[in-house]
DNA sequence: AATGGGCGCAACCGCGTGCCT
DNA sequence: AAGGCACGCGGTTGCGCCCAT
């Protein structure tokens, strides 16, 4: 049985608000209050809107204060911050921007800011690519090179795979020589989370944390008012965990006001966390206590990115990892043909792939996924971000 | 000038939580 | 202790404006 509705849909106004609506209800809480008790207001006042609407209007346009567009740089850096902070507790962020609703800013975050800020990436990453496709030309000339005097076996050294490819649009499986001289690709670690199978899609918010998290959590460069931060999942990363090893580091209130984040660079001893005391840490502070999920961190700073598990144990460098990080799997085409070069005929393959964990041994038509698609779940790991 | 698609924003919906009886 | 109720919140919807064609 469905809960039952607050007001008489039937008899409720619903859509914007005149101003007569506006005025009534501003002048009979600015001299009544609200008594505690939303629902029976707009009956006292003679409105047949809702109590929750009555609310609404109330909190986000008509109380004092209120400041709706023209968000500044630093604005967005503390809604950028803080939303890698605790994620998307847009009540929590607004608690930090006086003046300010929940709504606005979750409006302002999705139509403005999360654009604004893949928009300012694509454009550094494109310029890192043309960077780095200069570097593996000259990586894959090197190679070429070496390649006529070299077999695979001389890489067993490394974990390898073999791939099979197709040519790319016929629709039948390419026969290739069984001596063939496959491509070989190194082997990543398999996934450092134990559930990254929670995680098959790499969705557009874990993108934009991933892309915050390099950023470190700001917007502008230009933001000098913090110079370490550490940043956390969100409370629900959290709660949707049961194997918490906790970074509590509650951001504060400074004496002027402003949300200052403690400067704490490692973390972890492995304790479980309470998630009522969290809650009332983050009623406390306006803002939220956390702690991570599973086997490992990330350490990451402007030009570098590590992952360090549970015992410290294993610690790798991510560099070039992170571009699959960075995007929605739309942009992690793996262009297979740059490896093919020098490798007979023309045969190219493409890709998505977060880690290369498997391979798929039997070509099929067309363009084949080699790879099988697995995630690497960081953002259940340790989100820590030294600001260098 | 007409139109259609995209975008921004105000408002709604429904769920989780806490309080009260 | 349990159930009902209201509040608060995050996600979603839908309308109106703007701009490109």
């Amino acid at each position: 049985m469905g809960r039952a509705p607050c007001c008489d849909k039937a008899n409720v106004k619903r859509g914007p608000w005149s101003p007569d609506e506006d005025a009534k209800l501003k002048s009979y809480i600015q001299q009544h209050g609200t008594a505690g008790n939303w629902i029976a207001l707009p009956q006292k006042i003679g409105l047949k809107r809702c109590g929750k609407s009555c609310r609404l209007r109330w909190l986000n346009y008509l109380r004092p204060n209120i400041r709706h567009g023209g968000f500044s740089e630093e604005e967005d850096n503390i809604i950028c911050s803080l939303y890698l902070s605790i994620g998307s507790r847009w009540s929590v962020i607004a608690a930090q921007l006086p003046g300010r609703t929940d709504n606005d800013i979750k409006n302002y975050w999705n139509t403005r800011l999360k654009k604004k800020l893949l928009g300012k990436h694509r454009k550094e990453q494109e310029a890192r690519h043309h960077k780095q496709k200069q570097k593996q030309k000259q990586a894959e000339e090197a190679v070429l090179m070496k390649h006529t005097t070299t077999t695979a076996s001389a890489y067993s050294d490394y974990p390898l795979i073999r791939m099979n490819m197709v040519v790319e649009n016929t629709s039948q499986p390419q026969e290739l020589p069984y001596n063939y001289n496959w491509p070989l690709m190194p082997v990543l670690p398999p996934s450092f989370s134990n559930e990254s199978s929670h995680h098959h899609s790499f969705n557009d918010q874990d993108s934009i944390r991933s892309l915050l998290l390099k950023l470190g959590g700001r917007f502008s460069h230009s933001h000098h008012h913090h110079h370490h931060h550490v940043y956390r999942p969100s409370l629900q990363d959290t709660l949707n965990t049961t194997n918490n090893h906790n970074i509590i580091v509650p951001p504060m209130m400074g004496t002027d006001g402003q949300l200052v984040i403690p400067q704490v660079q490692v973390a972890v001893p492995p304790q479980q966390i309470n998630y009522d005391e969290e809650h009332k840490q983050l009623n406390n502070t306006g803002a939220s206590s956390s702690s991570s999920s599973s086997a490992g961190c990330i350490i990451s700073n402007n030009n570098n990115t590590s992952i360090i598990d549970d015992n410290n144990q294993l610690e790798m460098g991510l560099d070039g990892v992170e571009e699959l990080l960075l995007y929605g799997e739309e942009d992690m085409m793996v262009n297979i043909e740059k490896m093919m070069i020098g490798l007979g005929p023309a045969v190219t393959s493409t890709s998505t792939c977060t880690n290369w964990c498997d391979s798929t041994i039997t070509s099929t038509t067309t363009t084949t996924s080699i790879y099988q698609h697995q995630q690497c779940a960081f953002q259940d790991h340790h989100l820590s971000y030294h600001d260098a």
